[in-house]
DNA sequence: TTCGTAATCATGCAAGTGTATAATTAGGAA
DNA sequence: TTCCTAATTATACACTTGCATGATTACGAA
């Protein structure tokens, strides 16, 4: 039997596992956690549905997984911002502000995404080790951030008030990406972003709007 | 056939669905929305799973029902804060970021739940309805505080800078409760609080931290 | 070329889902 | 008391779910 076209073909592991949290993410970005079927995220990444359990353990691992990827993802395009040409402290605190609180970040797929994992983290203790994982980090770097600001500005800081500082412009941050993402209808363009430079400059006790407009 | 004891009891219908409701969130809080089924709702609330459909138009029905229960009394438990005995300004404000940020309205199973719901936000317009007017009754009554407090200490502030100011707080609080709910272990005990009375202080340019531990 | 094997697919299964339906029955009205 | 009706239950149905199994098949090694 002469076979003119192959009926299907094979890929490396890391590849089909790419595909498949890909196929997962944009499925659950759309339709929510409840669509992202064995069956539906087979069909997007038109492979079997038998290929999800044999690159992942489980349906389960494989949802865990994207998680990662995609909390991952939207710390590096945040600090993408930050890692820009701009060598100024304070400019790359408000770049890594003005990159959280605009598109692609802010973003109703992703926002949904967040919170379908984040009803996971209640009872699986994978899911719950990661986000603490990613939280830290995000929280991490901009605690790193602001650190050099103060210290560029001349303000010295106890590390409890370095602590509290970053956990609560981690908040904000994180409230106005919520917001923005859930109702996109309730603000202006630009007005979360604005509001965020002048909210973490406040906490910080630092003007950051000088540095956020030339973004 | 002479019945000895009754096999089942009519009860009202407010009964019934204030039952129904509060089995439904019990269950999400414990077991995340995927466990919220038609037979474990009916279980919890001892009825048959009939029930449900004939006191709700359907399951979905009952969830957006329960949805609404829950964030309405997170608002009226934090306002109820705001509203003791206390008159001034500062410390009615104050008293709401601490009523906040302490249990019972930071809760893990409240997150869970909430994050539960906001998932469904994204594809139902009756959800995304019913989202929208909780966040703006919580914002509103927010600026309405926050409104007294400048006004009382003075400070002249524009519409557009007073919503700016309530985003900002609102985004924050909502920020802090959102992870104490998730990852408690992270924060000390009253560290959420101590941390938003400061922050909500700092973004409005007023001390409330004095007026936060009288309480 | 031949062949082995791991990747891939097609199919089936048991469990669980929301909903529909008809049979019961409690409890007030006549 | 006797009925009537709406609340309640019990059961069944059609469908979806994640997972397992065994048959295929691509493709590098020998």
């Amino acid at each position: 039997m002469s076979d003119s076209t192959p009926k299907f073909k094979r890929e490396p592991a890391e590849h089909r596992r790419e595909a498949l949290i890909r196929a997962t993410l944009s499925l659950i970005a759309e339709r929510g956690v409840q669509a992202a079927t064995v069956r539906a995220i087979a069909a997007r990444a038109d492979v079997s549905q038998g290929m999800i359990r044999h690159h992942f353990s489980s349906k389960e691992d494989l949802i865990t997984a994207a998680y990662e990827h995609h909390m991952d993802r939207l710390t590096d395009l945040t600090s993408a911002f930050a890692e820009g040409d701009c060598s100024a402290p304070v400019a790359r605190l408000a770049a890594f502000v003005v990159g959280s609180l605009t598109p692609p970040v802010v973003d109703a797929g992703s926002v949904s995404l967040w919170a379908g994992f984040l009803t996971k983290v209640h009872d699986d203790a994978q899911m719950r080790e990661s986000h603490k994982r990613t939280y830290y980090n995000f929280r991490n770097r901009l605690e790193a951030l602001i650190a050099a600001v103060l210290k560029d500005a001349g303000q010295p800081t106890t590390a409890q008030e370095l602590r509290h500082l970053a956990i609560a412009c981690n908040a904000v941050i994180d409230g106005l990406w919520m917001e923005g993402g859930v109702l996109p209808s309730a603000f202006a363009p630009d007005e979360l972003s604005e509001i965020g430079i002048r909210s973490v400059g406040a906490l910080l006790g630092i003007d950051l709007t000088k540095a956020g407009q030339q973004t």
